[in-house]
DNA sequence: TAGGACACCTTAGTTACCTCA
DNA sequence: TCTGAGGTAACTAAGGTGTCC
């Protein structure tokens, strides 16, 4: 069985300095030079994504599992298919077509599904001083209420009208252009308008601002998002804003939304990827069994038999590279035959379970007798090893 | 060129609210 | 009607990155 794992790469640096290539991250871009230079580490970005290289700058010493590319097939443990995972995680990744990992993660191959985003997210404009704007305030209050909502939204007034006009426009430097507009796909009346409970934003933002008044999203507003989060995992401020405004929402509130979306797939990820280590884990301990078992068998033999397994060196000799046997005494004899209880056969038997014609003389001498038959191979039947290499 | 200040982003963890069985 | 569990919006803290001076 070939099962690479490569345990302990830590994602502190493997991760570092990736965003996706989704455009957000740096926040103000002032000029056409630090636009310019973001492209650049977008574009970097993509190739060390494009390497294998995953998430993002994280102080978890996340233990990184990684499938060598062919070997799941063999190990007999393929990702769960979508219907197995959870479906808020499989329509995520389900653009994949695969949850084998050879070198990404789940979430990684569902962002390179993604990648052509990268490509848009070059032009947008900061918004950062929106964000600032809006921070500091009760969120859960209408911005009119305040004259810091009222200067938030005067703020949000003028990036809405840039995110209008560009949502109106198909420049690939748009990134607000890609989002689906369409709500009637959704069979909402509007997802900013609320919906089924579309009486939920008016009647909180009216209290009178209670700290963090909970707001609860209409369907349509978060198949919106969740269609939203499909596409691109992060916003860049333009998106946001888009967003924000097709939803009636805060630019806030889509942020949070995002975070909250983020992680929950993460979470989901993690669950998976627990599981599947669990097999794994089950699969090793029981391969790990067998080879003991044999093992045990082999030095019992040894004990019975000490004769046949002192025999010269110059008798028996296996070369290391095809893994063949070959005596001296018989050259005739010498045929290919499995190694044994390193190499086993699907069937389980090591060499054992070879034909005789194929064994060296000395072990065909040595396995003839029903006596000195290894026990390994008298039990056949063996159970079907969980995965043959 | 180096470094501090600043703005903005992210994730992780937590809290609080809401819904439902 | 009460209650506990689960879902989730919102918040906080910490750390990273980019830009400006």
């Amino acid at each position: 069985m070939e099962l690479g794992l490569s345990l302990g790469e830590t994602m502190a640096d493997a991760g570092r300095d990736l965003v996706l290539g989704l455009g957000m991250g740096a926040g103000a871009r002032r000029d056409e030079d630090a636009e310019t230079g973001r492209r650049e580490r977008e574009a970097r970005r993509e190739l060390e994504f494009g390497a294998g290289r995953c998430g993002r700058s994280s102080p978890e010493p996340a233990v990184r599992l990684t499938l060598l590319p062919g070997l799941m097939p063999g190990l007999g443990l393929p990702w769960p298919p979508p219907s197995e995972a959870t479906s808020e995680y499989s329509s995520v990744h389900a653009p994949s077509g695969s949850y084998c990992v050879c070198g990404f993660s789940l979430s990684s191959l569902f962002f390179l599904a993604c990648g052509e985003v990268a490509e848009m997210a070059g032009g947008s404009r900061s918004a950062g001083h929106l964000e600032a704007s809006t921070r500091g305030f009760d969120v859960n209050r209408a911005p009119s209420l305040s004259a810091a909502g009222a200067a938030a939204e005067d703020d949000e007034e003028q990036d809405d009208a840039g995110a209008g006009a560009a949502g109106a426009s198909s420049s690939p430097n748009n990134s607000a252009g890609s989002f689906p507009t369409d709500f009637s796909a959704h069979g909402q009346a509007g997802p900013g308008g609320g919906g089924d409970r579309a009486g939920s934003r008016a009647s909180d933002e009216d209290d009178g601002g209670s700290a963090r008044k909970k707001l609860r999203l209409s369907k349509g507003q978060s198949a919106f998002l969740e269609e939203s989060f499909k596409e691109h995992a992060t916003l860049n401020p333009k998106q946001k804003l888009a967003l924000a405004k097709q939803l009636n929402l805060r630019p806030r509130q889509v942020e949070v939304w995002f975070q909250n979306r983020r992680a929950r797939t993460k979470l989901k990820q993690t669950e998976v990827d627990c599981e599947y280590l669990k097999r794994c884990c089950e699969t090793l301990t029981e391969e790990n069994r067998r080879l003991q078992k044999e093992l045990a068998e082999l030095r019992a033999l040894k004990t019975v038999h000490p004769f046949y397994m002192h025999l010269p060196a110059t008798t028996l000799s296996m070369c290391p590279s095809c893994e063949r046997v070959a005596s001296n005494s018989a050259p005739a004899a010498a045929a290919p035959a499995q190694a044994a209880s390193s190499h086993p056969s699907p069937a389980g038997g090591g060499i054992a379970s070879a034909p005789p014609e194929q064994r060296p003389s000395s072990f065909a001498a040595l396995f003839s007798s029903p006596l000195s038959r290894p026990l390994a191979a008298q039990q056949q039947p063996q159970p079907q090893a969980p995965a043959s290499s």
